[in-house]
DNA sequence: TTAGGTGCAAATCTTTTGCAGAAAG
DNA sequence: CTTTCTGCAAAAGATTTGCACCTAA
């Protein structure tokens, strides 16, 4: 993990950016929950067990800064708040969502199946992706199984 | 647009709905405006033009209650408002959006590609799809060709 | 040393809600 | 009539901002 802070921090120094001890421990919270897609306000929680002087003001700058440099990515499923993904080491593309409407769950596949598309894409629309978003949403596995049972 | 309306009337009615007024002027501008894609302040700003003793509070609930009767879907495009797009007639699937990073413009492709991947999503995943969105982010045809010319 | 960063509180912005009066069916 | 709606104003949340004080490089 350090590795990925280090890289991080080279990435802020570029910009002329600092690396503050609240900026680490955010990093630090994400990347230790990477599987999960953290609001600013639970990202704040988590943050303050280990910084505990850490004002939520100060997470929305870092949460925006790591945006920007394409650390994270800002994401929206429509319950009124935003939420963070880390992105891949170098993946242009993101993975996708799989939003499950019983049981709210939101986990991710990592196929990229748009390729050929954005192909169709710049040819019938002269569009030029640069990047997309794609989720489902539906019946995950488990409450699948759950409601069979109950048949 | 008043076959639609009408139409739109029973599906309210047989849910125990009224068609107010305020509905109803709702309802034009989103038919009038089918392509653009309204915050609720915009459609609030459009309808008191028809019907100016209209709240902007009655706007969101008319706005939710569509949403309910999949009239029109409620879309978050990371901008911090939700827009609003009217449902086409019977499909299940929605349009996806081109949207330019340059322009901000958001189109339209109705082409249905995905269900191709659905199906794998069934197979690979035991994800029921209900659902999906789809949107890109790029450049568009117009924004692409004002760049070529001041190369 | 100094540009950039922080915490706090206040401000802003979107959306929701309580309520008393209005009106559709 | 009765149940659903409406407008208004207040409330609720999420996010942003101004400011005086810090601190990483």
């Amino acid at each position: 993990m350090q590795a990925q802070i280090d890289k991080i921090k080279q990435q802020l120094q570029a910009q002329g950016y600092k690396l503050t001890p609240q900026r680490e421990a955010t990093l630090r919270i994400l990347l230790e929950n990477e599987e999960d897609h953290l609001s600013a306000e639970d990202v704040f929680l988590l943050v303050k067990e280990i910084a505990p002087e850490i004002g939520l003001a100060t997470v929305y700058r870092t949460l925006e800064l790591l945006t920007e440099l394409h650390v994270v990515e800002k994401l929206n499923f429509g319950d009124g708040v935003a939420r963070y993904d880390l992105r891949g080491d170098s993946n242009r593309h993101h993975h996708h969502h799989l939003i499950c409407v019983q049981c709210g769950d939101v986990s991710e596949i990592k196929d990229d199946w748009l390729l050929p598309l954005e192909e169709r894409l710049q040819e019938q629309y002269k569009f030029e992706t640069v990047d997309h978003r794609l989720d489902f949403h539906g019946i995950c596995k488990s409450c699948r199984a759950m409601s069979e049972q109950t048949i």
